[in-house]
DNA sequence: TTCTAATACAACCATTTGTTTGTACGATAT
DNA sequence: ATATCGTACAAACAAATGGTTGTATTAGAA
């Protein structure tokens, strides 16, 4: 498994990108097999340059890659990307944890109500 | 487990949250013990009202929770939205195997190459 | 009661986002 | 060679975001 470390910008963009339906839907297309832009175009109420522009957020984020097939360029979804997303997460889940941890110290050890200063 | 469907404008509420360094502090901190927003504010280098926005903004996306006790807001992380947005993410991950499984059945079946009307 | 701490909320401003239209350019087809 | 398809990119603009300051309200302290 790689670990390699995520800076705040980077898991900005990443949630970032994620947080529209649109970028969503071309995430899920990609994922299921390459799609280009033009035709991704056709699936959505918006102008091409729009959904052009989307396809760049997810770019910039790294959850899609692009690659030149003939005149298209072909969109894929990078599910590694996903799964940083993922671990991310998970990160919450062990502070989570770590509190009910502590929490069961305190309780074992009397719970002596310590002063906040 | 409570499988309740979240709307678009859920998910983006909730990745646009996520989708800030201060933010996910603030959710960690929250996690791990409860805080009032004032204890948060003395943390960052921003203007008490700038964290209480962001507060807010958590908030509005069920990220925390905020309860009055005294005079105070006692800011608390809901681990139960961090899960609903991990299992987003593991969506992810099935349409992706789904890829997987189909062209495993076209290379069994001799890849006829379908035209696309 | 009076003062103060913690919060709520509105108004305002700069920057970023989401979208459009228009122009340009490389690859393919005629 | 010319036309056209798919794409890139810039300019422009409305709306949302992230921040500020200022004012009001409420709860606890003196």
């Amino acid at each position: 498994m790689v670990v390699l470390e995520l800076s705040d910008h980077d898991v900005n963009r990443i949630f970032r990108a994620l947080a529209d339906a649109t970028r969503r839907d071309i995430v899920r297309r990609t994922l299921v097999a390459d799609v280009s832009v033009s035709q991704l175009a056709a699936s959505y109420e918006m102008s091409f340059a729009a959904v052009q522009k989307h396809v760049a957020v997810l770019e910039d984020a790294r959850l899609v890659t692009k690659e030149p097939r003939g005149r298209e360029r072909m969109v894929r979804g990078n599910l590694d990307r996903i799964r940083q997303a993922q671990h991310l997460l998970d990160h919450f889940e062990e502070l989570w944890r770590s509190r009910i941890d502590r929490l069961d110290i305190l309780l074992a050890e009397g719970d002596p109500a310590p002063s906040d200063t």
